[in-house]
DNA sequence: CGACGATTTGAATAGGATCAATGGGAGTGG
DNA sequence: CCACTCCCATTGATCCTATTCAAATCGTCG
């Protein structure tokens, strides 16, 4: 590993708590590994083996049952994914694929599990992080079942423009197929759901999409903290 | 606190490996409090104040947002819930309210992190109990994306059964529009849903079901022990 | 240029929601 | 003890949202 690449890993909020020979030795144990876009990470049923961290890219969690297949969430940096499969030594429940080339820190199931045991910082970090995890799919699953999907659209614009800084504008990091499945409708169903909020200054220009009646929106989508707020 | 509730108490996995001196430090701070049907425990937005432990009768734990309501769990005993909340020390997602009379352990928060930071008995349970808490709003959602109405209905009675003991008949133990709106339905669709599967040998009898063709329900219903088997 | 996948549009359908009305217990008060 | 009420559950009819199927368009990449 990269002199840099290993401070760059330090910052994270996972790991500033914890010691430095325990991260010395979680470190020499961990793989960074670069992948293409499309590649498969690890595939939901099988025993969990590494902790994933995401520091480059975008990677789609994703998960299949009856012939169907939903997108569960997209993960960006520098986030974790498939945590509580970890933790509990258990069988992932959702797959991984890269969409765009990715940089991944992967950290055996094992190590995470002895620095667990030994630094107290290093739990205290990951505590907060899997309740994080927690209170996300918690506001998803509040999303999913009180709105219609044209309010999740709506919702999910408002959320991106604000996390790319308000600028009037945003850009969607993933397909619009993946987000329709993100939001849980058909793709043919987004790009109506797309139609449907032009009265509201929605302009759709390939990945980019533009809110020119940003109040108007907001008054149609009815925003609310404790589904859309990613802080709260 | 009455001594054989704090035997009982101290049996939980949640609190089996926390020391002794802790334990009862804890005990002394905390609340154990009855509460009778439909007495409302929390509400959604306000900031988390105590870790609640169910001990006796059924929570319902819900969501509300735009005029509308839904039902996101219901907790048995002896399961905590609110735990990310206050161990984000943030302000609860969703409320809860008794549905039975119900006997509640209140751990007040502050209580809970001090634990967490002096107790690494106490924290490893917090962590696996996290853990399996996000596991199963995983678990949750796919099945609410991947699968209709009627399917999850017939998972759902299946899991009952089984565990309940695997006898050919099950109750339910909440009301049939609270089913529904776990469910994601409404309790006409439900109606709906039973007499769909009346073919498949399900007949309701009030508050209990029986199984009389359990071989033709799961063939209808394609159990998946990623998504109904809560020991996964 | 041609091929392929992604996106959009259109038409038909299905699944589920809503609205309205009825039946059925459980609890209340006379 | 019985009538009454209220809430839950069921049933029917209709409406609406979203899916499915089909086809056209667009854009990208070789």
């Amino acid at each position: 590993m990269r002199p840099d690449d290993i401070l760059e890993v330090r910052k994270l909020h996972l790991f500033e708590n914890m010691q430095e020979d325990n991260f010395q030795a979680m470190l020499n144990a961990a793989y960074l590994q670069t992948f293409p876009a499309q590649a498969e990470l690890i595939r939901e049923g099988d025993p969990s083996d590494f902790l994933y961290v995401v520091l480059e890219g975008t990677i789609e969690l994703f998960a299949q049952s009856n012939d169907h297949e939903t997108t569960m969430a997209m993960v960006r940096p520098f986030n974790t994914f498939i945590l509580a499969a970890v933790l509990k030594d258990a069988v992932y429940l959702m797959s991984a694929r890269t969409v765009q080339r990715s940089r991944v820190l992967m950290i055996p199931n094992s190590n995470v599990r002895a620095a667990l045991e030994t630094d107290s910082g290093f739990t205290r970090s990951i505590v907060i992080e899997l309740a994080g995890c927690y209170r996300a799919v918690v506001k998803d699953q509040k999303n999913l079942k009180l709105r219609t999907t044209i309010e999740r659209l709506a919702n999910r614009l408002i959320r991106y423009h604000k996390e790319q800084g308000s600028t009037g504008s945003l850009e969607l990091f993933h397909d619009k197929k993946t987000l329709a499945s993100l939001l849980g409708m058909t793709p043919e169903n987004l790009s109506r759901a797309f139609n449907t909020l032009k009265p509201y200054g929605v302009r759709v220009l390939g990945n980019r999409i533009e809110l020119e009646d940003l109040d108007a929106l907001e008054t149609f989508a009815k925003p609310d903290r404790l589904i859309d707020d990613r802080s709260v």
